[in-house]
DNA sequence: TATATTCGGTAATCCAAATTACCATCCGAA
DNA sequence: TTCGGATGGTAATTTGGATTACCGAATATA
């Protein structure tokens, strides 16, 4: 029996549709993160973004409607990424002390935004500001890292090692001084070695919560 | 003896031309904080901001090039002043508590910068990753505000009520927990009273220099 | 192998918005 | 009161770039 017209499953070229698209995806993806990180997100024009990705430019409206959800994708991949890895490794450390599990916490988080100085350039720099729906998620990814910072503080309280009370704000504000240890390396990676970055985050996280 | 052409004290209307340019070029300051914080930086059209203003569309090529400057002089402009603010209070104050002295640098720059709640969506929103000349202004302000916190840290540690040591990244790591604060509440103003703001960033400073 | 269909590239098309040219108006000086 | 020059508004111009229409090439099926 034959595959029928727009069958996902119906190949071509010897490649079903299904893995064409996604690899087109993934050039625009790759187009995007050195583009807009070079050029600048506004800057980058379609065009450009399909000559990077090697395609022609009809090939960006296959799998996005806007620049915009270019950078959506992006944005919530990056945060996808560093936070499958946090939560993950935070799990499975089954150690209630305080100062491994933020320890862990920020050292796989690290490891994940830092491995290339493009990310945080991306997130914390080209990403603000763009539109609406951006800022929103932005909003939702500062809710769920700050949640993930404020379970720990609320575990530390509960074994003694800081003070019970609500650290709501108190996560907020560590997200934005991570945000900002990161933007600031993003445009002077050379100054920092990124394990000084991180060892600061580390400190500043502790102190705060353990005040 | 007449005024020349193009002389600034000729007068127009009864008003020289100095003044008029000066009263040109706040209408459309306030117009941009207006037009930036509501319809967005980039969306927001030459026109738009000079029927804001209540002039035509030439008058805004009279004070300025592009929207880009006018953006770069309204983020200059709240930084200034907060900043005047914040270290002739310093100066005024001849204490050496750390507490107190940042307690009064927490105070002074968020009765400055929360007064009207769309400065904090402007600068630290709107104003990002626009364009090289903004991230570099913004680069330099963080400059500033880490090296006054960093000199309060100092100061600290040499009355001994914190440990000596560089504290350069952790005051890059506040200024990025103070913006994460603002950005927070100009998002959802309405859920944080300002006093708390505020008082969540002294603890947090306050924290991490006296760790 | 012939044919119907899909894929992807090229080249218009179309639009929005910055920039500028031009004109009517207004002012100050003689 | 008349003239030269400045001022600011209106409206054309132009450009940059997103979006789309169309076409040839390639593929699978009968």
């Amino acid at each position: 029996m034959a595959r029928a017209a727009g069958d996902p499953e119906r190949s071509y070229g010897g490649v079903p549709l299904t893995r064409r698209r996604a690899e087109r995806r993934d050039r625009l993806l790759a187009a995007g993160v050195e583009l807009f990180t070079s050029v600048g997100y506004q800057q980058t024009k379609i065009t450009e973004l399909c000559a990077a990705a090697g395609m022609s430019n009809r090939g960006f409206y296959q799998e996005f409607d806007t620049k915009e959800q270019l950078l959506l994708a992006l944005h919530s991949r990056t945060n996808q990424l560093a936070y499958d890895h946090v939560s993950q490794a935070l799990t499975a450390l089954d150690v209630v002390d305080v100062q491994a599990r933020v320890g862990l916490l920020v050292d796989v988080f690290m490891a994940a935004v830092m491995s290339d100085p493009r990310l945080p350039r991306l997130n914390y720099v080209e990403a603000v500001g763009v539109s609406p729906a951006l800022e929103r998620q932005h909003e939702e990814w500062v809710g769920r890292w700050s949640a993930l910072i404020e379970q720990e503080a609320d575990q530390a309280a509960a074994s003694g090692t800081a003070p019970r009370r609500d650290f709501h704000l108190t996560a907020i504000a560590l997200v934005g001084a991570i945000t900002g240890l990161l933007r600031e390396w993003q445009a002077h990676a050379a100054h920092y070695p990124p394990a000084e970055i991180a060892a600061e985050a580390k400190a500043v996280i502790l102190a705060a919560i353990t005040r």
